[in-house]
RNA sequence: GCGGGUGUAGCUCAGUGGUAGAGCACUGCCUUGCCAAGGCAGAUGUCGAGGGUUCGAAUCCCUUCACCCGCUCCA
């Protein structure tokens, strides 16, 4: 039980240092806050854009196979209608007049209409009554006392042209991929790509959702990191295992503790219609294990679709080989897809909540800290740099040249004169900045500076020469 | 959308009808100079918003917005 409490403290405290250190705010929060939007700050934006940064360096740059792609968010209104988007996404909700709960029609138990069914009331009582003509009862209590079906389009939709008129509605984007589709020739043919490959995507999606909950966990606009790995049928089950491995090891490797992570496969009746197979990256988040990102087998659905509804073949065609069917060249073929789908905002929570760290009072430290240990690689800044003393002009003047040598190489840091040398160290530790340059009296005279672990507040002299290249090498090697 | 809870300074919170507060944070100066040091001075509020009751509302009533917890949906 009091561990509960302190899971529940632990949001709640990074929600605080969020707001107080510039990660992140309530969006329009001077006109009482908009539900489920949020405004990333100095240090936020930063933050995000290291882990968008790192999943494409990691899926784009550093691949032979996999090249990027930035589509619009506004797309042609039919494409939603192939890919079910327009159907899928109009649930129809019922709600249960006994107990209230609130459920999707469709997945209601069945029940022959006029059937007397016994269930308890809202009031515990043994009720009898007739199912109506819709034909099921409620999926929690067994009820058939039901609201009507009301449709929830769960696609933000908006007018393309100043009139607004039923013809030129259109939607804004509930997820990425289907961009990657419908430009899945474009790509392949001005790129000169061959199966297998895949085409990446970042960017801002939106769905109405019903509820929205745990701060950027899950909002009504979003950000998406989302591949689609195109193969030849058969060699699927293989590459679905390979990018589940991948995309695991990803958040491994970006320093989220390997216990408070994990792959889940989906239940056969968990299923969306279109995959053959999926499984999902969770995290261990203080309200239970959530969804990451998805890993789907998506089979030839989505090609197929489009190539249907459009009319134009979307095949790979390939003049070296022969159709297994008939025998001659070409070989033509719809491939199959692997979706490794991830939620990069619910990535940057996790981030936050896993580096998030509340340390004792000790010797050296008599209040305790707040210490957010951040891979170097997605911590918004990499080093500070501190004058020991800010009277003397000849430190401040050279703690700025330091920091200007940085932001040379590409590197983010900053520069901090302001109170007492451990405040400074203090407020790093809660922006979760891994090296601290300390510039003193030593410094001038033969040009060393202390550099300062943010993990274990150990310390060492180096040379100022040396301390870009120690850095970069702290940031890019572990 | 349903049920329960919360909303007062940047953060954490006290304040149950009678002059809006504390700690930390923030700004300036002095002192100190390697882990949130001390002193002096200072600034900071639509008491979430709108309406009502009252001589008087942060406090009581109504409406609304946002957040948290459960149901539900999803990356």
């Amino acid at each position: 039980m009091s561990q509960e409490v302190s899971v529940d403290d632990r949001m709640n405290k990074l929600v605080s240092l969020c707001k107080r250190r510039g990660f992140v705010f309530q969006s329009s929060e001077i006109y009482g806050g908009l539900k489920s939007c949020y405004d990333y700050g100095p240090l936020g934006v930063e933050l995000k854009r290291n882990v968008t940064d790192n999943w494409w360096r990691s899926m784009v740059h550093e691949r032979e196979d996999v090249v990027g792609l930035d589509a619009s968010i506004i797309m042609h209104p039919d494409v939603w209608k192939a890919s079910g988007h327009l159907d899928g996404f109009s649930d129809p909700l019922v709600e249960c007049m006994d107990c209230h709960v609130r459920f999707r029609a469709d997945k209601a138990p069945r029940m022959e209409p006029g059937t007397e069914v016994t269930f308890r009331d809202a009031k515990k009582k043994k009720v009898t009554a007739p199912v109506l003509d819709r034909g099921y009862v409620c999926s929690d209590c067994g009820s058939p006392r039901l609201s009507e079906e009301r449709a929830f389009n769960l696609m933000f939709s908006t007018h393309l042209g100043p009139v607004a008129s039923e013809e030129n509605t259109v939607y804004l984007r509930p997820e990425t991929a289907q961009a990657m589709f419908v430009n899945f020739l474009n790509v392949q043919q001005s790129y000169r790509l061959k199966i297998p490959f895949g085409i990446a995507q970042v960017g801002k999606s939106f769905r109405n959702e019903i509820t929205v909950r745990h701060f950027i966990f899950r909002s009504c606009e979003f950000e998406q990191m989302e591949m689609e790995f195109f193969v030849e049928p058969g060699s699927d089950d293989e590459w679905f295992e390979y990018w589940k491995k991948a995309r695991l090891q990803w958040y491994v490797d970006l320093g989220i503790d390997p216990s408070n992570l994990r792959l889940r496969p989906h239940e056969k009746d968990e299923l969306a219609h279109y995959a053959k197979g999926c499984s999902d990256v969770e995290y261990r988040f203080p309200w239970g294990w959530d969804e990451l990102e998805g890993i789907a087998n998506r089979t030839d659905y989505d090609l197929r679709k489009h190539q249907e509804a459009s009319g134009k073949k979307l095949e790979i065609i390939d003049p070296n080989r022969e159709d297994p069917n008939t025998g001659k060249r070409p070989f033509r073929y719809l491939p199959y897809v692997i979706e490794p789908a991830a939620g990069a905002t619910r990535a940057v929570l996790a981030f936050l909540l896993d580096a998030y760290d509340e340390e004792p009072p000790s010797e050296t430290r008599k209040d305790g800290r707040v210490v957010l240990r951040l891979h170097p690689r997605v911590a918004p800044i990499k080093a500070a740099v501190l004058p020991l003393i800010k009277k003397d002009e000849n430190l401040t003047a050279r703690a700025r040249a330091i920091v200007k040598e940085f932001w040379g190489h590409g590197i983010n840091s900053f520069y901090d004169e302001k109170d007492s040398i451990g405040r400074r160290y203090a407020r790093q530790d809660e922006a979760g900045t891994p090296f601290c340059l300390t510039v003193d009296g030593q410094t001038l005279e033969e040009e060393t500076v202390t550099i300062r672990y943010r993990d274990d507040m150990r310390q060492e002299r180096i040379e100022v020469s040396q301390a870009v290249d120690i850095v970069r090498k702290k940031v890019m090697e572990s």
